[in-house]
RNA sequence: GCCUCUGUGGCGGAAUUGGUAGACGCGCUCGACUCAAAAUCGAGUUCCUUCGGGAGUGCCGGUUCGACUCCGGCCAGAGGUACCA
């Protein structure tokens, strides 16, 4: 909001939006918790918060509100997925899915974390469904390039997009084996180190590989080894404890260079099928796991990549070489450097017809069907003759039902007596509605578009939203970093691909914010208590209520299930909305957490305080003071520069510096334009005050349309400089010298200086560094 | 494990390119006003000190006339994460 003022106080057009993201669990867990339908309770949060977000005086376009629960907002999401479908954008695909057994619905990879749904917690299962897919993989390549066009987003969160979407440059090639199994004589493996290819010892697969399953029917101790990998858990910390376990099959593969050779072929653990084709060959001199494995089974060891040795002697130690260097025992590879040599086998292997170049991703389709009512509806009909068909355009919005139920878990769409009933929109007989809801993910993918232009008959008008977009400035926590952000670059780069938007990017600039936190306190009992529950008496903690003692515990992100929450509106009440405002910005850097404490507000309060004393009380005089005006001017500068670079608490600090020195001046005509100016300056951030203040100086409007002052760069410089005067780089006196003064001259006042004479007791000084304007060091 | 970020008074935090460390605020101390308190105003507030000074930005070392800032090595905390072939 601060940054919105601020723009539109320096002529720019400025677009400030709210909206709600309204869909998903939290309003079916409160309906099947409070008996209340999830519309009304989601209808009436909007509300509430709409509320307290105008009681805390944000210059927003409230005539753009949306929500993305109404059909006027979901109905163009449906126009823009039938978009898609025609496009070649979405598929239905049978597939295993992660099915959280606690919130009963589907989840995106991106949803899984640790193994467990992001939201229930609840270990994910494997299911296998037919489930609507949306192609993101189709703009690997291109999201994972966008990136670098990115200059306003910070690293961080470009370095997160580009693991996620993982791209592995390598070979795909076959192994003969030994005995064919399921009818299958090769397995195909990838690499991104081909170079390494005579180095290696054995192949492996994944427990869950289809080789190994078809081999565990007919030899039971395979089947008992693969439910030992699936035993182990799957987070980081589990990974990095897990041994490395393998069944040697007995299987062997030939090497694609020399049929006679042969690999053992084992099932592993840490190979997964998740991950290009669910099978490897270990190379253990150059790969960390393949060493650990290779030395917990005996298996040869071979360099490949000279280490500083290029003998054919066994590799030594625990620790693979993974670095860059000549290959060597490599046949017609020996001498190449790593590159040359992987580019040397992939042209073999696609000569030889046994392989070829590919490129892999970690990056999945985006499935975005969902088991849930509190969602935007699917437009599509699934006819016995005709499978899916979208639904044709003037049929939309497909409106969810009120009338449903939570008594039994799963989906309510599902079990509702008529609304999946529809006709086949191309053979006209009787056919079923999809019952599955999107993702709400895809809510908020495009409602910065609509945002920016909203008519009734169509999603959006493209001159209208490209005369916005891309976003500026957009801000939202870290934890957006990878789902709702690549959705969204995704979205977007769907609707360019259709013709339907220029550009790309939806979000130029990106910033992400800390949250608020507060203190926990704890009762003997280990139970949270709320702020408002307990007092502080000196050193110690205790509940208001009957004095029982109380155990403060670290300051965490506010959330309801540690009770450490407070509530924004009392607050707003007894402070006002520009103290509230004011503390928020004062102390902490935006990216960092803010710590909430009851103590710092009331300081803010203080300020905004004397700050209207300061505004009242001025009067106009006559004579110039030049201190003040620089002061001024400094201040206009450096608060624009602070609050383009979101650094508010600097701007703060620089406001509070200004508020003092006008204290302390005398009455005069600078004074009083100190004072008139500082209003426009404190505008953004205590935009009440401000107004109030403008008003009762009988300036015109408001001074939310106001110019922002402009700083005489004149009056940025100062005359008068002080000089640190150093010896041995410790500093021992100062001097206030004009600016612009010569070195020579100003080693001579240093010099001249009577602390300087007696820490010097008469030596002379070996070397006099002087930097105009700032310093002076004797090295003595 | 790996990657990223962070580490500065009692607290939140400032310190352009290496150039007076601790701006600004909170808290605290003392004083003024008051019968008293609140509010307000003024002074002080990194630590030690024999009042000359000395030490000091997580720790150890280096580069430099000069290091919170640059380099090397550690330690601690937060976040991210993929056994990715």
């Amino acid at each position: 909001d601060v940054l919105a003022r601020y723009k539109r106080m320096t002529g720019h057009e400025v677009l400030h939006p709210m909206g709600w993201d309204a869909f998903g669990m939290p309003a079916e867990n409160a309906a099947m918790e409070k008996k209340v339908h999830p519309g009304e309770w989601t209808r009436a949060n909007i509300a509430a918060m709409r509320d307290q977000l105008k009681r805390l005086g944000f210059a927003l376009d409230w005539s753009r509100e949306l929500a993305t629960c109404e059909p006027d907002y979901y109905g163009h999401e449906q126009a823009l997925f039938l978009d898609m479908y025609e496009a070649g954008l979405v598929y239905r695909k049978e597939s295993a899915v992660n099915w959280d057994p606690v919130d009963m619905t589907v989840l995106a990879n991106e949803q899984v974390i640790d193994g467990k749904g992001w939201r229930s917690g609840a270990p994910v299962e494997r299911r296998k469904l037919s489930q609507w897919f949306l192609k993101i993989t189709d703009f690997a390549d291109d999201l994972l390039n966008g990136l670098d066009d990115l200059k306003l987003w910070p690293d961080k969160v470009r370095l997160m997009q580009e693991n996620w979407i993982g791209k592995s440059v390598g070979l795909k090639f076959r192994f003969t084996l030994s005995q064919p199994v399921a009818g299958q004589s090769q397995l195909h493996v990838f690499t991104t180190r081909p170079d390494t290819i005579f180095g290696s010892s054995f192949v492996a697969v994944a427990a869950d590989h289809p080789l190994a399953t078809a081999l565990a029917e007919k030899r039971p101790e395979i089947g008992k080894f693969i439910a030992e990998c699936q035993a182990g858990g799957t987070s980081a910390a589990e990974i990095e404890g897990a041994e490395k376990l393998g069944f040697d099959t007995g299987i062997a593969c030939a090497h694609p260079f020399q049929p006679e050779w042969e690999l053992p072929l084992y099932i592993a653990n840490f190979v997964l099928m998740a991950y290009g084709t669910g099978a490897v060959f270990g190379v253990p001199a150059h790969d960390q796991r393949d060493l650990d494995f290779s030395r917990k089974y005996d298996l040869p060891v071979r360099r490949v990549v000279a280490d500083g040795d290029t003998t054919d002697a066994e590799f030594e130690g625990d620790e693979a070489f993974t670095g860059d260097g000549a290959l060597v025992n490599s046949r017609f590879l020996d001498g190449m450097a790593v590159e040359e040599a992987r580019a040397a086998v992939i042209a073999r292997a696609e000569k030889e017809g046994w392989g070829e170049g590919t490129t892999v991703w970690r990056l999945r389709d985006w499935g975005v069907s969902r088991q849930r009512y509190w969602g935007t509806p699917i437009p599509i009909i699934h006819c016995e003759d005709c499978g899916p068909v979208g639904l044709p355009k003037d049929q939309l919005p497909v409106v969810l039902p009120e009338d449903i139920d939570f008594e039994t878990p799963g989906n309510p769409l599902d079990r509702h007596p008529t609304w999946s009933k529809a006709d086949c929109p191309q053979c006209r007989k009787p056919a079923r509605r999809e019952t599955d809801t999107l993702d709400t993910f895809a809510d908020s993918s495009w409602y910065f578009i609509r945002f920016a232009s909203q008519p009734d008959d169509k999603p959006f008008d493209k001159a209208e939203a490209e005369a916005w977009l891309p976003v500026g400035q957009y801000i939202g926590g870290v934890e957006h970093a990878i789902l709702h952000l690549l959705y969204a670059r995704f979205w977007t780069r769907a609707l360019n691909r259709m013709g339907q938007l220029d550009i790309k990017e939806p979000f130029a600039g990106l910033f992400t914010q800390g949250m608020v936190t507060h203190g926990t306190y704890q009762a003997g009992d280990g139970s949270w208590l709320s702020p408002e529950e307990v007092q502080r008496n000196g050193e110690d903690w205790t509940m208001i209520e009957d004095g029982a003692p109380v155990t403060p515990g670290r300051v965490e992100k506010m959330s309801k299930s540690r009770k450490n929450t407070v509530d924004p509106g009392p607050i707003a009440n007894q402070y006002g909305a520009d103290a509230v405002r004011w503390f928020m910005l004062s102390d902490s850097p935006p990216e960092r957490d803010l710590p909430w404490s009851e103590a710092g507000i009331e300081g803010s309060w203080r300020f905004i305080q004397r700050l209207w004393r300061l505004i009242d009380t001025n009067e106009t005089a006559e004579g110039e003071d030049k201190a003040l005006d620089r002061k001024l001017h400094q201040t206009i500068a450096g608060v624009g520069e602070d609050i383009e670079a979101l650094s508010f608490n600097k701007a703060v600090a620089k406001i509070h510096e200004l508020a003092n020195a006008i204290e302390k001046a005398d009455a005069s005509e600078s004074r009083n334009t100190a004072i008139r100016t500082l209003v426009r300056l404190v505008a953004p951030m205590a935009p009440h005050l401000a107004e109030e203040a403008w008003a009762q100086m009988d300036e015109d409007g408001l001074v939310a349309d106001a110019a922002w002052p402009e700083a005489d760069p004149a009056l940025l410089v100062e005359d008068e400089v002080t000089i640190a005067i150093q010896i041995n780089g410790k500093l021992r006196d100062t001097i206030t010298a004009a600016k612009g003064i010569s070195k020579a001259d100003l080693e001579a006042a240093a010099l001249a200086s009577d602390k300087v004479a007696r820490q010097l007791d008469g030596a002379e000084p070996k070397k006099v560094i002087v930097v105009p304007d700032r310093l002076v060091n004797i090295v003595a």
